[in-house]
DNA sequence: TAGCTTCTGGACTACAGGGTCCAATCAAGG
DNA sequence: CCTTGATTGGACCCTGTAGTCCAGAAGCTA
């Protein structure tokens, strides 16, 4: 009777990969916009499953949240890095580079609100700042960029 | 039988008042995460009556955000030229000056996929550029600001 | 194959969501 | 003072919501 704790049916998913569409759809429709419906269609996991291995919604939230932070955020981290200059860091990043979608929506949605996700937030600016001192002004890009939908005007200072 | 236009009993609420407080908790709540209860039991403004004003929820907010850009964009954009750089006059909003959290939600709950909030996002950059030039950096500012509940550390540059 | 544990399909619950409607009430004009 | 049209309280509708549950299938271990 000692078993190793893999016993039973093996998930049939990839958590991984489910938590990776949640990120999508967070990042696109906020917390409060986005229906457990809608996450269960979308990621192909079981409503149980979903439950069973999230808790819930905030927890796959949360879940979501932190791989952006570690996958996307660091992503976007490594381009500062390696660009010459913010301005075009982040025409790299929001060009083809990693959606940083969820991380402006948790700073304004969430993390007023929500300690845990206050938490992530912070984890991910100082990774991002640890890349380049211009912080704020990429910030201020990265929001413009996504509600015009395009990149706005680069007017420099 | 010509009338003014003003028969009947007259609107016994304040819809300026009214809109501002819609303001807030739109600000605060984010457009999904606010109901329409939520709106009643604190614009003080009958379901009905807030119906027939503005039609719908949708409409309420975008009330709520033409306001907010009227009235509190203006306002920061006044401090932004009275004051010797940004991080002072971001100091200054965030202190005791106009509440800008609508904003900033709106930019990036909504304005990607409501062109009507997207107009009127862009109507408030304009106003807030045509005071000052480092208009990004202001915005970070005041997102890190609001995910942090209160001032971060101002890094310069 | 037997036994065990977990997954899956989908029904289900209880409630909150946006929006509508009505009868009663009220203030203004004529 | 009576007509008029808007306001109000609150019930109401239907859909969407987060979350639960069960019966059966499906793997893994032995």
């Amino acid at each position: 009777m000692a078993y190793g704790g893999d016993m039973g049916r093996p998930r049939g998913f990839d958590e991984d990969e489910a938590v990776r569409a949640a990120v999508t759809l967070f990042g696109r429709q906020s917390f409060a916009g986005t229906s457990v419906d809608d996450l269960v269609s979308h990621l192909g996991v079981h409503r149980g499953s979903l439950y069973k291995t999230f808790g819930s919604k905030r927890g796959l939230y949360l879940a979501a949240l932190r791989q952006h932070v570690d996958r996307d955020v660091t992503a976007a981290a490594e381009v500062f890095a390696a660009a010459t200059d913010v301005d075009e860091a982040v025409r790299r990043i929001t060009d083809a580079g990693p959606d940083l979608g969820l991380l402006l929506l948790a700073l304004v949605e969430r993390a007023p609100v929500d300690p845990e996700v206050a938490a992530e937030t912070t984890r991910a600016l100082a990774r991002l700042r640890d890349a380049r001192g211009e912080l704020d002004r990429a910030l201020g890009l990265l929001l413009r960029t996504r509600a015009t939908g395009s990149a706005p005007e680069f007017v420099g200072e």
